[in-house]
DNA sequence: CAGATTTAGTTTCAAATGAAACCTTTTGCC
DNA sequence: GGCAAAAGGTTTCATTTGAAACTAAATCTG
């Protein structure tokens, strides 16, 4: 890793790899997404989690999926619009909502996470098993790391 | 790696677990660099490229950056009323303007070059060496497998 | 060398984003 | 219980973003 004259080479300056390689990378999967199922990145990532762990609150969701609570707020109508799920009032809360897949939203979901993970595949097809067990576990402690830093500059 | 019943865990999605990181990273340093420079993650990496490389067109600084010509010319725009860099027509070619660093853009990229690093190595402590080296092979590689991919669908 | 095409850069427009203000219900706390 | 503070969601607003249309200059082509 080579460092020019000041010290600085943006190629080698790891937050604007992660940037480059994470919008690549999200592009990529937005549009196959969206062409494939009409579904935004919040609004899959929400079809995912309600399938994946059954039914939760919009806040609960924000915290799983790591999304602002408006960002959801819009992704949970947009779904309810599309009666992929259903938002009961929340009994033992008046102010929130109990979110769930409806029978089409677990169609979807059936279609959709098979699909993703055959994306996926396609896209990690030159990785080697311990080389993703790698990449998870470096992702993961850079964001710990820069949540820490976040916190620790209030 | 556990998967749950139908496959898909959205913690263990690679492109999930990017974007979470990145967004943590950018977050970060986005607030970093606005609160201590005034710049804008675009306007950085223009003046960090200037710095590095010298002057030069919007044109070969999009490819450098991989931002967009009009997140570029936006970018420049500002940068220009700052006075940070210069926008001279470029006698080679009327269509395109030569950018540089100013003598004021040249002072400021020589605070925010060390500014950046020391940020990054804050970030990175917890990091050695060779992982930092692995995490660059492996953005590169995610990066070049998206880009192959996006290509490959038309 | 005159038109057709491409390229550098800007502008316009519509969509996405998130901070802040807001409404409603719940939870402390006296 | 009653009132202040907090929490779940929604709405509003200002900012960011990039696609598409546009302008002007350069390059092909015949």
């Amino acid at each position: 890793m080579k460092r020019a004259a000041a010290g600085l080479t943006l190629d080698d300056y790891l937050p604007y790899r992660l940037s480059v390689a994470a919008n690549a990378v999200s592009d990529l999967i937005a549009g196959a997404y969206h062409a494939r199922f009409g579904l935004s990145i919040p609004q899959w990532r929400l079809v995912a989690v309600l399938g994946e762990d059954g039914p939760s609150t919009q806040q609960a969701l924000c915290a799983r999926t790591r999304m602002d609570k408006v960002t959801v707020s819009r992704a949970a109508t947009a779904l309810g619009e599309r009666k992929l799920i259903s938002r009961s009032p929340n009994a033992a809360d008046g102010r929130s909502h109990r979110l769930g897949l409806t029978g089409e939203g677990q169609a979807l979901y059936a279609e959709v996470a098979p699909s993703a993970l055959a994306y996926e595949a396609r896209l990690l097809e030159a990785f080697s098993p311990p080389e993703l067990e790698t990449a998870h576990g470096l992702l993961r402690r850079l964001e710990l790391a820069a949540m820490a830093l976040a916190a620790k500059m209030d």
